[in-house]
DNA sequence: CTGACGATTCACT
DNA sequence: GTGAATCGTCAGC
């Protein structure tokens, strides 16, 4: 499996490379314990000019400082004080554009998901959902700013490719305070995957 | 310093 | 379908 790297991330079409992470695995590994999955829904944030996205009007704060580096770095924080979510980086410096990953079909570690997550056995409640994912791949907020090369958190790309007839684009979810920006279709998603979240359609 | 709220999830009606 | 959980962040005073 190949990690990906910088040149993936500084490309300047965030839907283009939003789509181009379904199918990817997403892979975190400490403690010598490797727990990953395979992407199947995410959602682009289209820098200042989206409101939906936290860098909108050119809001800039300490949290969101990470948006605006160089892409390839992942932009972790808590929602809702319970949920870490978890997004990539991407475009060059200055230009806040990021991705939130939303949900993955698990791949190595199940045992140790199941562990941080409490969960019995695998469903699909385990990796559904931006919350859910990131607790099951143990991501938090130390890991914000963290580059997506390095090797306890990086993106690989295992030559496998959903087909293009797979993949589904749809209005965004929870950003219904975005005004019409809420109705842009910057969610991409595998079809019928039942880890997608959402109502099946 | 204070108060309002969120790129969510889950239990419960 | 509805509401609680829960706390860091941010705008405003």
């Amino acid at each position: 499996m190949k990690k990906l790297t910088t040149d993936f991330y500084r490309r300047s079409d965030v839907l283009l490379i939003a789509r181009e992470l379904l199918g990817k695995i997403l892979v975190t590994q400490g403690d010598g314990v490797r727990t990953s999955g395979r992407i199947v829904e995410v959602e682009a944030y289209n820098g200042i000019v989206d409101k939906a996205a936290h860098s909108y009007n050119g809001r800039r704060t300490a949290r969101n400082e990470v948006m605006y580096a160089a892409g390839g770095l992942a932009y972790v924080y808590l929602c809702y004080g319970i949920h870490h979510l978890f997004n990539v980086v991407t475009n060059d410096k200055e230009v806040p554009h990021a991705i939130l990953i939303r949900a993955a079909e698990p791949v190595d570690g199940v045992e140790e998901m199941l562990r941080r997550t409490g969960k019995k056995k695998l469903d699909y409640t385990l990796t559904r959902g931006p919350g859910n994912l990131s607790k099951a791949l143990g991501i938090h907020t130390s890991f914000n700013s963290t580059s997506l090369c390095s090797p306890e958190l990086f993106i690989g790309d295992d030559g496998f490719r959903y087909p293009p007839k797979k993949i589904a684009r749809s209005p965004r979810i929870g950003v219904d305070y975005a005004g019409a920006d809420a109705a842009l279709p910057y969610r991409f998603y595998i079809k019928g995957n039942p880890f997608v979240s959402g109502k099946p359609k």
